[in-house]
DNA sequence: TTCATAAATGCAATTTAGTTGCATTTATGA
DNA sequence: TCATAAATGCAACTAAATTGCATTTATGAA
């Protein structure tokens, strides 16, 4: 019993990208992750598969397309992943080690006060949030 | 009247840090601006008065004693305010033509409960939201 | 007020992150 | 099968941020 891989070929093809044997490398990349990867780690996982500006271009169309999230855990370089099969959450970042915990949060609903009380924006399409604090092994030392 | 300005010195100083001139400077510029600002933005306001490297230790003390505070507006780079004055706000950030509006927003409940929630962290310190759309002015055209 | 000291600074060099231009290749749909 | 727009790879480049080190300075103790 195998659990089924997305099909990223119709994914991709939605999308209006072409279903190329890079992206879909990519997609498979960042389907082993569990957290938020950086394009270093990424690299270093394809070992050349890709050239680095594939890489960053291919990141930045299917962020575009919603098929990959962008993160911020303030280190100083964007961290990715996937966007599908599972639900919008965030992230808490441990300050000292990095350690990250999927967190279930939802700001829709401010999101939405925000949108109605705002003077310049109608609508709010996307928003980050991550969480940051010690983790209980750092709080301990 | 003139409205006071903070006493910087103090403040500085009750951070562990030393009040130097550069960084009152720092701050000084800091405090003329109603948004978050770029490094390469303070640089051309300073003209040359502080040394890049000098600038960019400074902002890291400020944002790690809380007198300054770093967002991700997702342009490649991280934009500073000051985190005195005004009350703890968000933003909401144009995705076309980078307007920028302050946005109050209330996260601590959530933060809270995503802390009690969590298995690795037992406090939440912080977190980032920021928010995005199209600003009026870019929906119309 | 003087003085020792840790903190802060400035310069040069370097690293890291991400981008651009362009020639070549390839997925796709007609 | 084929024309074409999209995607790729390489090299060169720009932008963002950091490091090492010698010099200067704010600060508090004497």
């Amino acid at each position: 019993m195998k659990s089924a891989q997305p099909d990223f070929r119709t994914l991709l093809q939605k999308a209006g990208h072409k279903a190329t044997p890079g992206r879909i490398l990519l997609l498979q990349t960042l389907l082993k992750e569990s957290e938020p990867v950086a394009v270093a780690y990424i690299q270093k996982k394809l070992k050349g598969a890709l050239d680095k500006v594939t890489l960053y271009r291919g990141l930045e169309s299917l962020v575009e397309s919603g098929i990959v999230r962008e993160a911020d855990f303030r280190h100083g370089h964007a961290h990715y992943e996937l966007n599908i099969l599972r639900k919008h959450h965030h992230h808490i970042v441990c300050t000292d080690c990095g350690t990250v915990e999927d967190a279930e949060c939802n700001i829709e609903p401010l999101a939405r006060k925000v949108a109605e009380k705002s003077l310049k924006f109608n609508a709010i399409t996307d928003h980050s949030t991550e969480f940051f604090g010690l983790c209980n092994s750092c709080t301990k030392v």
